[in-house]
DNA sequence: CCTTTCACTGGTCAGGCTGCCCACTGAAAA
DNA sequence: TTTTCAGTGGGCAGCCTGACCAGTGAAAGG
């Protein structure tokens, strides 16, 4: 643990990196007005604070093949939460799975490449030991894409006010 | 609509920069074993597609004071989606939404400070007249982080093979 | 069988950026 | 007053990018 928060130069790079990622350090430093020493400590704070994870591609399931997205609702029988994780870890369809409170045990993203596809990915999801319900939820429409600038801004704002 | 599928190459490609973005070009070929033209064409191509959408900046909201996700399903009143879309588009801890099917008619991932701020979060999530009932399932553990190399590397072997 | 097309190769070139270094400044903390 | 630290502005060599080009091999088309 490290990044207690960042500030609003932070912020400005982070939405700077976000608008164009494929910036320089020195074409950083210029908008930003900073010298380039600054922009570049600042940079590998942000990385080295696990503020800034990565820059890895961003890749599209769609453009994949793979346009149906949906969420998974498990329930699992008790004592076998982790080898249902390393069954679903092993399907490719499963983008991300999360532990929860609530009525479900566990959520899961899953895609797959038709409605019809969805199912033989939901009997592969399901077919497994531990799992004793499973409600999904087919993703219509995504009105608020995977976001994270707005927070970024919020906390740059709540934070110091140092610029 | 573009890109129909993959091939080994790009999948290839595609895992490099994943597990290392601030590669180069150059490097890339090299480790690729092929020609800088091509894995620059190559990469061009995939960002045409759409494939790759871009080389955003990864934040991690833990390390920006948001350790707590939790997910959301709302139920909405009839003809109100879109108003409760834009609602939930100004509130900056929601990191995306979703409308589905199922029993809620939206879900949506939410970061907070914490348990109690979780707590303010949800009631300016709610606090709008077109939503009627919302659940909320807080996130625990995160066994499976949000992925895509292993469908990358499913695409990628259900083309035509070529390499 | 010949020709066109296309992806890929391997090479060159100038310009620009990165990583690294330094001395200096100003403000805040000790 | 002294120390510490972030930021500034500058310089340097090395490497990469973007652009370009001629040549090759395979597949598709005539």
């Amino acid at each position: 643990m490290a990044g207690r928060g960042i500030d609003r130069l932070d912020g400005r790079i982070i939405g700077l990196l976000a608008r164009e990622p494929r910036i320089g350090v020195l074409e950083m430093s210029r908008r930003l007005g900073v010298a380039r020493g600054t922009a570049q400590a600042r940079l590998d704070r942000l990385q080295s604070n696990g503020v800034i994870r990565g820059f890895g591609p961003e890749v599209d399931p769609a453009a994949l093949g793979y346009p149906v997205t949906a969420f998974a609702t498990l329930e699992i029988r008790q004592g076998q939460g982790a080898d249902v994780r390393a069954h679903l870890a092993t399907v490719p369809e499963v983008l991300e799975l999360h532990t929860t409170t609530g009525t479900g045990d566990m959520l899961c993203r899953l895609v797959a490449r038709s409605n019809a596809d969805l199912q033989r990915v939901i009997d592969r999801v399901v077919g497994f030991d531990g799992i004793v319900r499973a409600a999904t939820a087919i993703v219509m429409e995504n009105p608020v894409p995977l976001r994270i600038i707005p927070l970024v801004e919020q906390a740059a704002e709540d934070s110091t006010g140092h610029d």
